[in-house]
DNA sequence: TTAATTGGCGAAAACGGTTTCGCAAAAAAA
DNA sequence: TTTTTTTGCGAAACCGTTTTCGCCAATTAA
């Protein structure tokens, strides 16, 4: 039982093939009484109609594409969640690449998009994205582009972040209200957007509380992701060593905490962290840690209802769009 | 600049479309000097085929599914990793599903795929899917199907697993090992695959300890994510309550965590914890988890590659097939 | 030398839908 | 009543590739 095609059904009711898709598709044209029989037989054969003939006719293809660094991080694979959880209702399909911060491999992916194969593409940029032709080519050439989370300042597309300066500046300031001293400020990819915005969010708070340049630090933990406890190493076992840090990372948390057990530094007592994380498990570490958490979820969420907006509707300009939802600071005792 | 199709690069070069198509799939029937000329323009204007109208005339897609339960979880995440690495090498491309642990959804998402969308299924089914049919039909259908981690027993497909019975039954010995005269397993789903080897592996220790039936607790949290820890909390209230814990998932770590520290219980001490899980925060939790930790990346891959191999040798008879790939025993503080 | 083969290419028919257009009959308007 | 409009449907073109044939010329075999 080979699969049914709108062929056999238009034949076995002895209709027009013609006739048959646009019962199916509910058309005006076609009488209820038709549509009815079709229906019927159609829901009997157990009929679905082949995607790729109807994208081929159509010119659209149903489909999106998520493009994201990495999946094993709790940011990005909550945020697909909200965009599958759109998707679905909206009768899309969801295609997933990811980049592992290569911009080559996201070039190549994108350039596969000119063929048509997405409706549109939802995008969470690798660290040296910005400097790339490839997303702008794409949006001229017709792609409806959202850029969630990581983005390309430059770029004129529409964009759904959440407040990374601000929530930086409020994290700061409560290490500072806390009584720190001396706070740094951890990254790992200085040319990143998120990491621009949340840099200057750290600084406007340092400079605000008039603590000097030599004590306020900010340290880039480039290199490979096994050396970044080393990293943070050297940078503890300095004389005249930090007493607050903040993670701009989720992927800088676990090694802060190695760097302080190995050292016998205390958290809170001698140096209080907080951290940019949705780690479920943020609460139960030791101690449990106090975060800037994302709003992950209504990111993805938000940007997949922009980017339909932008592909039902041509008319939207969808390259205006900006939307900010707001971070949640979340006090643990790593703060205290 | 609208895309060149493939008519295009034939008018350009006084070729036939025929001509082309050959050329462009490196056709023995073609000339290299013909070849050449078609590739150089290809190159030029950046030809990328149709992959629709590729897919409908050749019935094949060049894609693949991957439906899980959820991807906000470790294990999923970086299983999906392993997926699209190998899918990536094999120039295939990956369709995303979440079914939420509803049978419905996955139900409905399988129905779909008889129309062709793609050439390959990897699924981790739902705690409620082996009551279905619908695996079943879309093997029948001619799928390739490829089982990994969470698998029905009772249908014939490929599987790629890990040593669930094996790894719980050498988790529990452990806490036996280190003095616990009470261990209690804790689950989500009870006729989940994994859950009733991980049930039996514990079950087995415990017999082969000499425990006590009524010493030995299996514990199903079921009821909706919240409430998880308010169950937990009742059997650490028990007078006789357990003093060491097998959590079987993931989701069920921090409710521990938390009930023991309302309750003031002191992991190890009072009470040793293991738990299956890839969270790479388990070293610095308070204190650290021992896990059984799940080969998820290979999980993913070697799924992949079993799935692809499946599709490409039609002579190969998948559904042969059962991997199992070890997990692995990593102790820490809580089980001191 | 002629017959058989091979190499290189083009015409056209698929693949399975969608959409445009045309046509007849029925209904409404004149 | 005649004319116009509406209703319901079918024929055929079309989306962009792939693939099967068939053809002619050039090469090889007989």
């Amino acid at each position: 039982m080979s699969k049914p095609t709108i062929k056999v059904l238009a034949k076995e009711l002895g209709l027009a093939v013609s006739t048959v898709s646009k019962a199916l598709r509910d058309s005006h044209e076609i009488s209820q009484d038709t549509k009815d029989k079709v229906l019927k037989l159609a829901a009997q054969l157990n009929y679905i109609p082949n995607p790729y003939a109807s994208s081929l006719r159509r010119q659209k293809s149903r489909t999106i594409a998520v493009v994201i660094p990495e999946v094993a991080d709790s940011f990005f694979s909550i945020a697909i969640n909200g965009i599958e959880e759109v998707a679905r209702e909206k009768g899309y399909h969801v295609l997933i690449y990811l980049t592992h911060e290569s911009l080559e491999r996201e070039t190549e992916i994108l350039n596969e998009f000119k063929s048509g194969r997405v409706d549109g593409l939802l995008i969470s940029v690798t660290r040296d994205t910005c400097s790339g032709t490839h997303i702008t080519e794409a949006i001229e050439a017709g792609l409806p582009v959202v850029f969630f989370d990581r983005m390309c300042e430059d770029i004129k597309a529409a964009r759904v972040l959440t407040d990374d300066y601000e929530s930086s500046y409020q994290a700061t300031r409560l290490l500072i209200e806390r009584g720190c001293k001396k706070p740094a400020y951890l990254s790992i990819s200085p040319n990143l957007s998120i990491n621009q915005k949340r840099e200057a969010g750290y600084l406007a708070a340092v400079n605000e509380a008039g603590i000097e340049t030599s004590q306020a630090r900010i340290i880039s933990c480039d290199g490979p992701d096994d050396k970044i406890t080393e990293q943070i190493l050297i940078l503890l076992r300095q004389p005249n060593r930090p007493d607050g840090i903040i993670a701009s990372v989720e992927k800088l948390v676990p090694p802060v905490y190695f760097a302080c057990k190995e050292l016998g530094i205390n958290i809170p007592e001698e140096i209080r962290l907080i951290g940019f994380t949705n780690l479920t498990a943020s609460p139960i570490l030791n101690p449990s840690l106090s975060t800037v958490t994302q709003p992950a979820f209504e990111i993805g969420k938000t940007a997949a209802a922009l980017l339909f907006k932008g592909i039902e509707k041509t008319s939207f300009d969808l390259s205006r769009e900006k939307l900010i939802i707001p971070s949640q600071l979340q006090l643990r005792d790593s703060t205290l």
